[in-house]
DNA sequence: AATGAATGAGCATTCATTCAT
DNA sequence: TATGAATGAATGCTCATTCAT
């Protein structure tokens, strides 16, 4: 008679991957809780076990979201390695995208993007979350845009912060082209391109 | 002996500019006809007068988006100036964008992506649009490289189809962004940055 | 300038007409005052300057539907012809209703009995129409029963009115089996069968 | 650990009574799903935990009506009895719907006639079942029919599908009569008047 | 008189959430 | 803890009816 020890952590994550696989096919509006309990493979009451509502989940999932791509640069920049260098080495980790599981994950963007900025009250959560994650993000390469400004690999004719804003701009501008026509945007090469003209107009000499 | 008359045209174009502003601020999914209705300042009948469902003012609303931003560079395109001018001329256009009016359009973009990939059967008309659009916008890029190609102002270095796809990404990056930052985020200013690092990366000498 | 000339029982009898062809073929339930409009070539607005309501056309239509049918043997009832002569009168003119224009008119019992017996407080008229209809033609039929009683023709074994109901209740009966299922039932084959077994039936020797 | 445990079926079949009860008093058309709900006393929702759809229950409510009025006359063909007194059997059971619990389900006649001849695409389903329904009947009557001729009981003047058609045709009429006009009309008294004159009718000697 | 644009009450249906077991 | 039956608020859409012209 000893219950079935079960980690409610796990089982949480479990769900929320169903959840997520459910969203990237229908999207968050046209996903339902039943959708996800069957792909889940349990019953709709026990999604409510271990989230507050649909709200929750898609809040879960963008959280879920950030981890699971990777976008945590900080050991990056703590490297004692040049500026450039350090840009390189994270549009490494954004070629990979393309390859990999992370593929479902991707196709959610769209509808953090949308639900971010539209959601009701409760929302709005997520879109202070973004909001939170694309300002870290920006930081992350001003300040790596200012260590090669300081250190003189980079000119200094570029305000750091928009040049920041620019980089994450083509980098989901990128992911928008890849994902709505997969078969005619090639996502690695044109990274690749981007960072070749970016070093190319920023650096020096 | 004669009905009412009414300029049918121009109500639908009312209606529709109504369900813009509607979608604008809850999105697809949210919007429901009586809120449509509501800021037509018409009966929720009158909607279906004009439109057939839901899905299909959505239709519209994408087509009205696309003419209405002006996204359309053909006349730049046959201009007889250096490649180098068109892309200035066209990033203008853009930067004209964080202003005006254009503003409510501009914040369906992440509905029509949201929309457009996830969308069931009917939908697919939408994804078959965007892609159209996307596969036009390319075009007329890599129109404008090769040209700067075959009259020696651009180095031939860069695959053009690529190259387009990388400044469409980061239009549409920046773009993203602003609308989810517009704080902290200058539209004009980084598309200016943008051209600028770009025309240094691109051109000859 | 001077007015058109309408003759306006002609016209509400048009607009009758085209709701019952409509009616024929959608049901009243399923038919709409737009297709009942479109039938008629006129606009929808029209048929209410010459109904109150659909249930209003409802109802002309069943009194359409009795006397266009015939229903009315009245001049038979009169003849001064045998009680077995009349039967046999009146039996030839149901044969003939599976031919002619009649069909269309037929295909609506169906719906007057259906709506007849259902129908809201407005429509409990019909069903007193309708009643009166089969008493009155309960009554013809007893008539002749009694008539034929009387002198001698019959046998009196058998109640007149019960006869008379038995008789309607048949021609109904086959009629609901020929509309039904018109390719293997043979209206007039069944009635004429019909009126032989009877008056073997109820005929003295 | 184990969910409300709930006989899915009796359930149904509950819903579906209270379905019948309700189309019995206002029609297919007219009745609501709330309607439903409230007769069966269950929220509207519940109703589709049972049933996909309004046509789907009005389907079902045909199939529970031939059903449950015992139209299956299967035994009585397979007895041993002389062909006269199967038919008498079969009367004894129509004589039999006037009383009981039938009744309710009596009312639905002509909506299953006139929703199976108009239905759209998909309630052709029902008129094909009716068709079917109907087919089988008369198949069995013109069995028995075959059968009198065979042994000599019957003349062998009348065509048995002709026949067939005849009888199902009056009690179907009798039926409506009743339905009409139950305070004028015996149904009970009709039926037995109608096999004595139709036994005489088709009786040898 | 004729019309059809406008309308909102009303309907079938969906779905997030609750809760008895 | 797990479940799915129950539910009603909410939604897209239809249509009889009204009414300005």
């Amino acid at each position: 008679m000893s219950p079935l020890i079960v980690n409610k952590e796990a089982k949480k994550d479990q769900i929320l991957k169903a959840a997520i696989k459910a969203f990237a096919k229908k999207g968050f509006a046209r996903t339902t809780i039943s959708d996800i309990a069957q792909e889940a493979g349990t019953g709709k009451g026990t999604i409510y076990e271990y989230f507050d509502s649909k709200d929750d989940i898609i809040h879960y999932s963008f959280n879920y979201f950030i981890k699971e791509l990777g976008f945590d640069f900080e050991e990056i920049l703590v490297l004692k390695i040049p500026a450039k260098q350090k840009l390189k080495q994270i549009f490494k980790t954004f070629a990979r995208i393309s390859d990999s599981e992370s593929q479902v994950l991707i196709e959610l963007v769209f509808d953090f993007w949308a639900e971010g900025i539209k959601g009701t009250h409760t929302k709005n959560i997520l879109l202070k979350e973004m909001n939170a994650f694309y300002a870290s993000y920006r930081k992350l390469f001003s300040e790596i845009f200012n260590d090669g400004i300081k250190d003189g690999s980079f000119k200094k004719i570029f305000h750091p912060e928009t040049m920041a804003t620019l980089i994450i701009g083509m980098i989901d501008g990128l992911l928008v082209q890849w994902i709505l026509d997969k078969k005619n945007v090639d996502f690695s090469k044109s990274i690749n391109v981007m960072i070749s003209i970016l070093l190319k107009g920023i650096s020096r000499e």
